[in-house]
DNA sequence: ATTAGGG
DNA sequence: CCCTAAT
């Protein structure tokens, strides 16, 4: 049986997206949830925090001892896992599970459970939302190693990506005896973690006279993180905001608040029998969102759906700034290397050593300002190690909400990732070409279906857009073209169909004028 | 859903 | 490749 589990907190939240656009079926994500909040709230940092202790209490029994709640998951909307009552209302709750069509039949049984959504609210109404990308389509199973291959079969927007995703592989997370199918796994190494704010930001025109306030004013505990945790924001005089060198003539400078509100844990699987108990099924979740947070992670800037690369950019210049942006900001938390807990390697050695980073956390979720144009997302985020500090070891008490939401466009509908990039091949080209030649450059609806019917990746649209690139190609000198060469003679076929099928556009506007201006003659 | 064109 | 406007 394959369950395909959704993780949620609360158990009334989800909600099927709205029809993706056009063969985008990237597009398809889930919705909001905004209901019952009065319940099942959990600040982002009490379960970090929970993680945590998690991690330091696995050495002992202890850990079970106090999760006695734990055969309630399955039958309950919605349950707590009370792994500390005494620090944290700090939940946990299975929303839905849903069985997953398999498309294949398999010998053995399969206990397959997707993680793929869990959603946390903290208790100040700030939402949080663990949220894992989901698949698409049902996991494919494979007749050759039912135990092992729940594969998706993804689309091509799934299989690039980051170089150093997390692999919660089965190797990894080989399970203990008694355990000993459990399996967690990463399937797609693009799906990092994605924080995804809801930025909140707005233009104000206030001096730097603010900056020192918005830390004064901040409680002493939160102070103390401010400038423990976050060097680049403490009083350090080498701050562009205090060097002035950021700062136009009139010393004035235009801020940028960002909240950050939400983010999201990658998606993993997770594969345990039947028998196995709810509470070992929780425990692997755990232990599998302990893996990930236990590691180091950095912090990536997303805008609109690109990536921003280059560090040394003002926040000016990669269009943070403005306004109509905002909403397209995105910050990724991508595992640097994955930490594995003593607990969850092969041998299966109790966590005994294993000790969190002390860091402190820094302001990471909080209503942070920019404090110059210079600023770079280490301003916003604190360094790429306080970030990962923080999140293991923030404690819960005092700490603004790390909410978490899907990041999200001015209309409200998420935004989609941009698909990879995938260079024509000389044999596309040289379909793309034919079908041209045959079809016009009018018919890209046709020329899809005749000659690129099986690529499921190339729309009408992005032939329509390479054949433009195409006719751009051949007219430029050689030495500016760039990628994969086109063979010259492809290139003269492009220009030439061009300017066919040009003449032959224009000759049928002149007529069609002619034939209106008849009519109304007539 | 397609087409056309700018970004 | 994305986004939109216009069909």
């Amino acid at each position: 049986m394959v369950l395909q589990n959704r993780l949620e907190y609360g158990f009334n939240g989800y909600q099927v997206p709205p029809a993706p656009r056009a063969p985008r079926s990237a597009r398809k994500r889930i919705s909001s949830w905004k209901k019952n909040r009065d319940h099942n709230r959990m600040g982002a940092f009490d379960l970090l925090a929970t993680v945590a202790r998690k991690l330091l209490l696995e050495g002992d029994d202890s850990v079970d001892k106090t999760n006695n709640e734990e055969g309630r998951v399955v039958n309950e909307p919605a349950v707590k896992t009370e792994s500390d009552s005494s620090k944290a209302n700090t939940s946990f709750f299975v929303s839905e599970i849903i069985k997953a069509p398999v498309t294949d039949s398999c010998s053995g049984p399969i206990s397959g459970i997707t993680v793929s959504d869990c959603r946390i609210e903290d208790i100040n109404h700030k939402e949080i939302e663990m949220e894992v990308p989901k698949n698409r389509k049902p996991p494919v199973v494979n007749n050759l190693d039912c135990n092992l291959k729940l594969v998706t079969k993804d689309d091509d927007e799934n299989l690039c990506g980051s170089t150093q995703s997390v692999t919660l592989n089965n190797k990894i997370f080989r399970a203990p005896a008694r355990m000993c199918d459990r399996r967690i796994r990463r399937l797609s190494a693009s799906k990092q973690w994605k924080v995804t704010p809801k930025t909140e930001v707005y233009r104000n025109k206030k001096s730097c006279y603010n900056h020192q306030r918005s830390i004064r004013d901040y409680p002493f505990k939160k102070r103390r993180l401010y400038q423990t945790g976050n060097p680049s924001m403490s009083n350090n005089k080498s701050d562009s905001i205090e060097d002035g060198s950021s700062l136009g003539e009139t010393g004035q400078d235009s801020h940028v608040k960002l909240k950050i509100k939400s983010f999201r844990v990658p998606e993993f699987f997770i594969e345990i029998p039947e028998t196995a108990t709810v509470r070992s099924l929780k425990r692997m979740v755990m232990e599998a969102v302990t893996a990930i947070f236990s590691g180091e992670l950095h912090v990536g800037l997303m805008l609109q759906g690109k990536r921003i690369r280059d560090d040394n950019k003002t926040l000016l210049q990669t269009g943070i700034c403005h306004d109509n942006k905002l909403d397209g900001l995105g910050f990724t938390l991508e595992p640097r290397e994955l930490h594995v807990p003593p607990s969850l390697c092969p041998e299966d050695q109790p966590l005994t050593r294993y000790s969190p980073p002390q860091t402190v956390a820094n302001e990471l979720g909080m209503q942070q300002q920019v404090d110059s144009p210079t600023a770079t997302s280490r301003n916003i985020m604190g360094s790429d190690h306080e970030v990962s500090r923080a999140l293991v070891t923030v404690p819960a008490k005092n700490m603004t909400p790390l909410a978490v939401v899907p990041m999200r466009r001015s209309n409200g509908a998420e935004v989609a990732q941009r698909r990879i990039r995938r260079p024509f091949s000389v044999s596309e080209v040289d379909a793309l070409v034919e079908a041209v030649e045959k079809l016009g450059t009018g018919r890209w609806r046709d020329v899809k279906l005749r000659a690129f019917d099986d690529a499921k990746h190339r729309t009408y649209v992005d032939l329509k857009d390479k054949w433009k690139t195409l006719v751009h190609t051949a007219r430029i000198s050689p030495h500016q073209r760039r990628g994969e060469p086109v063979p010259q003679e492809l290139l003269d076929r492009v220009l030439t169909a061009h300017g066919y099928w040009s003449h032959h556009q224009a000759k049928n506007q002149l007529k069609h004028q002619l034939e209106t201006q008849t009519c109304r003659l007539l």
